[in-house]
RNA sequence: GGGAGAGUUCCCGAGCGGCCAAAGGGGGCAGACUGUAAAUCUGUUGUCAGUGACUUCGGUGGUUCGAAUCCACCCUCUCCCA
């Protein structure tokens, strides 16, 4: 089966140019050269580029030769419209920091090494623009009546649509250009929400050089009620252990949605397809365990096998009943939080983190959601002796978040 | 540049000069039920302290015994006209 029917099969892909085109393309036994963009607007890659990335691997593997894009250039201009999702403006060193982090990050799926795929950032030929050369060479060919019917500026007019956003799709297009004429690069890859930019690329493509160039959407990675994937309270689900520990990043894939297992499955993982379909059979509480399957390959790809063993070791310990905890979240009380030897229970929830205030604590407990060691605590006034903590307690908030406490 | 309007707690959105820590919804958290799922039901949702105190309603001043609510100036956003 070739690459682009193995996309396929996974759900992966969404729109494509000229269908027949890129298949033959991808199939086919010649390298090419493609490009998918990144914004590198923080320091750590998230849930949200999981598909690209993994489209990144997937077609390497295939050997063609991916590009990731960073929009170092528009990330500097800053959005200064942007009220919705107000955009950092970045300094030069910012953009250069998180790119260097994307690349660490990427190195994981994608090898870089050799010439087998490139990093670029359009800062590289954005930022020296003239004006009117651009205009007359590049804005020419952009109707804006057209890219107003556009679906992703339609809903924007009704809000407001500021120049500058306007321009982000002739800047994406120019970019297309530019790695088409560098590079080689025939392809652009994106999101869904991309298409129109992508189109703009291929046409810039046809008009100014009269070449041919290709492009093609993927699913974003939705849950079955349509919100975006890798959202919690807390934000974003980060590929960075520091940001979000294997154990935590294991915990969101364990607890997906029964609706998305398969989906993800089939988007996040390099399971062969046929398996995978075995596992959609299942139904019900055997969904269940098909989601530790799910949370283990997922941890494994990000963080890799170790740490996905740990996590899993981990969340079975906790949630088989106590046990080892200890790839837990801890915190180690010293001398200056116990007062006369003790801890409060409130102040202890506060102190690891597990209740943002007293007030909240105090609720917690009095709505029976604490256990420590796996005891029910019931009373507010209830107080911890140091000694207590010589083994470790293990602090359960509601039914699934951990936490263990020692004292030095 | 001219005219009209708006800015409230995580979000949306009510809010008579005192009874407003502020309706309602969403979201979050907890409990019950479950499969570490979904749906449903219940409780809860500013901070600190057990009847209370303190900080909040774009910003700064002012009027008042008292202001989210009135006045002035400023900032921001939306809309109409140019």
């Amino acid at each position: 089966m070739g690459v682009f029917d193995e996309l396929r099969a996974r759900g992966l892909i969404a729109q494509c140019t000229d269908e027949g085109k890129v298949r033959e393309l991808l199939n086919g036994g010649k390298p090419v050269a493609f490009y998918i963009g990144f914004d590198p607007t923080a320091d750590s890659l998230h849930v949200g580029h999981f598909v690209a990335i993994m489209l990144l691997a997937h077609l390497q593997r295939a050997g063609h030769i991916p590009i990731a894009l960073f929009g170092g250039g528009t990330g500097m201009i800053g959005d200064p419209s942007g009220k919705t999702d107000m955009r950092k403006m970045l300094t030069r060193e910012d953009i250069d920091h998180n790119i260097a982090c994307f690349r660490r990050q990427m190195s994981r799926l994608v090898d870089f090494e050799n010439g087998k795929a490139h990093i670029v950032n359009n800062a590289d030929w954005l930022c020296n623009l003239n004006y009117i050369e651009f205009l007359r060479d590049v804005g020419v060919h952009f109707s804006v009546n057209r890219m107003l019917s556009a679906e992703c500026y339609k809903q924007r007019l009704e809000r407001g649509l500021s120049f500058f956003e306007l321009n982000y799709m002739i800047m994406q297009s120019y970019d297309f250009l530019v790695l088409r004429r560098k590079y080689g690069c025939i392809m652009q890859l994106g999101g869904d929400d991309q298409w129109s930019n992508i189109i703009g690329g291929v046409e810039l493509n046809r008009r100014m050089d009269d070449r041919e160039s290709y492009g093609m959407t993927v699913k974003l990675l939705l849950t079955s009620d349509g919100r975006k994937m890798g959202k919690t309270e807390g934000g974003a689900v980060w590929l960075d252990p520091n940001k979000t520990s294997p154990y935590e990043f294991y915990q969101y894939w364990r607890n997906v949605d029964d609706a998305d297992v398969i989906n993800c499955l089939k988007m996040l993982t390099f399971m062969p397809v046929p398996q995978i379909e075995e596992y959609a059979q299942k139904n019900g509480g055997e969904l269940n365990a098909v989601k530790e399957v799910l949370a283990h390959e997922v941890t494994k790809l990000i963080h890799g096998a170790d740490e996905a063993d740990k996590a899993q070791a981990a969340a079975r310990a906790l949630f088989g009943g106590g046990g080892d905890a200890a790839n837990t979240p801890s915190t180690s009380l010293g001398g200056a939080d116990f007062t006369d030897g003790k801890v409060s229970i409130l102040d202890l929830l506060v102190k690891t983190g597990l209740a943002p205030s007293k007030g909240e604590a105090r609720r917690l407990v009095q709505q029976g959601g604490v256990r420590a060691d796996g005891a029910q605590v019931t009373s507010i006034d209830f107080a911890f002796a140091r000694e207590q903590f010589a083994e470790g307690v293990l602090l359960k908030k509601g039914k699934k978040v951990f936490h263990k406490v020692t004292a030095e």
